[in-house]
DNA sequence: TCCTTTCTAGACTGATTGGTCCATATATCG
DNA sequence: CGATATATGGACCAATCAGTCTAGAAAGGA
C-alpha cells in the first residue's frame, strides 16, 4: 500500500533521509513529552532534519504527530497479533499478553508511559482525528482479547459464567489502568501478581 | 488547617474575591484542557481575576495548577470516604463506588475525562511535585478499597481465594482504565455491566 | 559536465507564551 | 476624612511558538 518505487528515475538528488525512521524518532519525542510540550526544535533535534525538510515531508506539527501516533498504534496492534495469535493456546496467549503489559508498565518503562493513553487524555476530547484513532485502537484491542477468550471458552478453559465479550472489556480497562498506575513506577513483581490474580478469576 | 480568620483586622480593603472559588474555576479549565494547553487568558477568563490579582494570590501558573490538583484530589478522596465508609455494608459500598465511576466515565462525562489521570500522563514523568500527588492519590484509593474488601471478607461475602489487597490493586487499575476508555464516551449501560461483572468475580 | 532535485542552516514572521509593573479605582478601617 | 490595603485593566517584556522562505551546498542522472 505504501512505498512503491518511483515510476521513473526522477533525475536529480534522490531522497536522502529515511522517512519512517524520522517518524519513529518523532514518535519517541511525543511519547516522552506529549503533544503540547513538544516544541519544533525538539523534533528537529530528534529527527535530525532541517526545518525545511520536516515541513516539506510532513506538512505541519499536527500531521507529523498523527503519523507518529499511527506508527505507535500499528506497532501495538502488530504485537497483539503475535501475542494473541489464534493458533496459540488461548490462555497462554492471554497470560503472555498481560505479562507484556506488566513489563511495559512497571519500573522505568512504566514511568515513561504510553503515547496512546497520554494522547487520549490530552487530545481526544478536542481533536476528532485523534479521537477516531484512539477509539479504533480500543476496538482492535477488545476484539482480539475477546477472540482469545472465546477460544479459551470453546476449549473449556474459562470459569463458569464468564462471558468472553464482557471479560474482554474488563481486561481492556485493566491494562489501560495499568498504564496509568504505571506512571508511579510500581514494582514488576507486584503488577505481575495483580495481573495473574485477575486472569485467575476468569480461567478455570 | 486552612482558612483561619486574620489575627487582627488588617486595616484597608479586605480580600474581595473568593480564593477557593477561583481555584475551583481554574481547576475546571485545567480539567478540560490539560496543563500545557491552558493559557493564562483562559485562567483569567475563568477565574474572572485580573492578571495582577491572580499572580498576587497564587504566584504562578504552576502553583495555581498544584492548588487546583490538590482540590481535585481532596474532592475525590472526600467522595471515597463517603461511598466506602466503614459503617456501610461493604459490598454495597463497593458497588456504589463502582457505579459512581461508571457514571463519571460514560457518555459526555467520560469524554470530559479526569484531571488526575490526564495530569499523571502529561506531567507525572517530569514533575516531581505532581508525581508525589498522583502516587499519593492512588495509595489513598487502594487503601480504602482494600479496607472495604477486607470488611467484606470478614463478613464472608468474598469468593474463595480472593485476597483483599490484590483485589484492591485490580480494582484500582480497572477504575483508572475506565477513565481512559471513558474518553471514547462509552454507553453507560455497557460500562455498568462491565463493572458489575468484575465485582461479581470477587463477591460470593 | 550540467541539469535537476533535495537537502541544510538560519534568517525571518506574526502570534502567543508566562510573567512584571503601574496608574487608578475602590472599599474598609481607625 | 484620611490612611491603608486590594482590586482592576492594560501596557509592557523577553522568550518562545509554529510556520515560511531563501541562499547555497550536495548528489545522482543524462
Amino acid at each position: 500500500m505504501s512505498r512503491q518505487p518511483p515510476a521513473q528515475s526522477p533525475r536529480g538528488r534522490p531522497r536522502s533521509f529515511d522517512v519512517d525512521a524520522a517518524v519513529e524518532r518523532a514518535m519517541d519525542v511525543f511519547w516522552s513529552r506529549g503533544y503540547h510540550a513538544t516544541a519544533l526544535p525538539d523534533l528537529l533535534r530528534a529527527t535530525r532534519l532541517s526545518r525545511g525538510s520536516l515541513y516539506a515531508a510532513f506538512g505541519d506539527k499536527h500531521s507529523l504527530f498523527l503519523r507518529a501516533l499511527d506508527r505507535y498504534i500499528a506497532d501495538a496492534v502488530a504485537r497483539m497479533d503475535v501475542e494473541l495469535a489464534p493458533g496459540r493456546e488461548p490462555v497462554d496467549a492471554l497470560r503472555a499478553y498481560l505479562s507484556g503489559y506488566v513489563e511495559r508498565t512497571s519500573g522505568a518503562n512504566g514511568r515513561r508511559g504510553c503515547l496512546l493513553v497520554a494522547t487520549a487524555m490530552e487530545l481526544a476530547g478536542q481533536d476528532a482525528e485523534v479521537a477516531r484513532r484512539v477509539a479504533g485502537f480500543f476496538r482492535s484491542l477488545e476484539t482480539r482479547v475477546a477472540g482469545a477468550l472465546s477460544r479459551a471458552k470453546s476449549a473449556g478453559k474459562l470459569a463458569d459464567g464468564v462471558d468472553p465479550a464482557t471479560a474482554a472489556k474488563i481486561l481492556v480497562c485493566f491494562v489501560e489502568g495499568l498504564r496509568v498506575v504505571g506512571k508511579t513506577a510500581p514494582a514488576r513483581a507486584t503488577s505481575q501478581a495483580t495481573a495473574d490474580a485477575l486472569l485467575d478469576r476468569f480461567v478455570s
